[in-house]
DNA sequence: AATGAAACCTGACAGC
DNA sequence: TGCTGTCAGGTTTCAT
């Protein structure tokens, strides 16, 4: 389902409605492979945590916890160090990777769960931190404070230079390269093919092939793409929603995704969908080189 | 090293 | 109504 915009989208929605609750009780389904750590590594952790921030790295939620009734430690040592010393982080982290089904919910108690429901935490204000995951593909864990990899770089971080040298000389077709998260983080099926769109390039050509002008056109891209994807709360493809149960917008600013056969909305020729590491490719076969 | 297919799962939908 | 086949926003693992 998800990709940096939907997770981004989510991590906000949850932040604001549940950062500074705290976690009382939880319940697991204990279904695999639903769970990275082992559920009771997680029922031990979690419970007795108080949620400070929620936030995404790539496509990863990440609550940052602390210990309930323990007060954050004085930062009186940090001082000593540059100013562009990270935030202390003081106590686990629970990472939730929504696959392609997975979603969270803030609900009340008193709310059914549905089907697919695989965890369920119950929060100190009264209400429920649920995760619902169809098809399974979703992950949880657990891990300490600040021992999550989230993979590459950010592509909204990343700087035009970073971003060129990454993809610079791989002989690799670039969507391949754009979807793989230990170079950039973030970018999914959708986002790679309304990217390379936009850059005028297609899904197989190999990085090494393009040259330094073209690899600035693509970095201009993705964040564009990203962004604008970002402020209409992501794509709602089949059933994406956010935080908020509201569906995202993005998906009716779609150029080649999803628009086989339609017409480019440059060109009018029509849209080609391949199929290729697995998946679907969209591309305009006239504007794409 | 690096491509690519298969596997992990369930559900929705099209066609017969 | 029901069967079969295809497709889906992701990632990992195994074979070539």
């Amino acid at each position: 389902m998800p990709e940096l915009p939907e997770v981004e989208t989510i991590a906000r929605g949850l932040h604001k409605r549940v950062a500074g609750d705290c976690i009382e009780d939880i319940w697991l389904s204990g279904k695999s492979p639903t769970f990275k750590s082992k559920p009771a590594e997680i029922a031990a952790i979690l419970p007795g945590t108080c949620i400070r921030a929620v936030r995404r790295m790539g496509k990863h939620i990440v609550f940052d916890l602390e210990s309930a009734g323990r007060k954050k430690k004085p930062q009186g040592i940090a001082k000593a160090k540059s100013r562009k010393a990270p935030a202390l982080v003081a106590g686990p982290q629970w990472i939730v990777h929504l696959g392609m089904t997975g979603r969270m919910v803030v609900s009340d108690p008193s709310e059914e769960s549905v089907k697919h429901t695989h965890a369920v935490l119950g929060l100190a204000s009264g209400r429920e931190l649920r995760f619902i995951d169809p098809r399974r593909f979703g992950r949880l864990s657990v891990v300490s404070a600040g021992n999550f990899e989230a993979g590459g770089v950010e592509p909204l971080e990343v700087n035009r230079e970073r971003f060129v040298e990454l993809f610079r000389g791989r002989k690799t077709p670039i969507k391949s390269a754009l979807l793989n998260q230990k170079l950039l983080r973030g970018v999914g099926n959708i986002y790679a093919d309304e990217s390379l769109f936009r850059a005028g390039i297609r899904p197989r050509r190999r990085a090494s092939t393009l040259s330094r002008e073209q690899l600035e056109r693509l970095y201009v891209s993705v964040q564009e793409v990203l962004k604008e994807a970002i402020a209409l709360g992501g794509s709602s493809v089949s059933d994406y929603v956010d935080a908020d149960g509201e569906e995202g917008f993005f998906q009716l600013k779609h150029r080649v995704y999803g628009r086989e056969g339609e017409r480019c909305l440059s060109c009018k020729t029509p849209i080609k969908r391949v199929v290729f590491i697995g998946r679907s490719s969209h591309y305009c076969p006239n504007c794409q080189k």
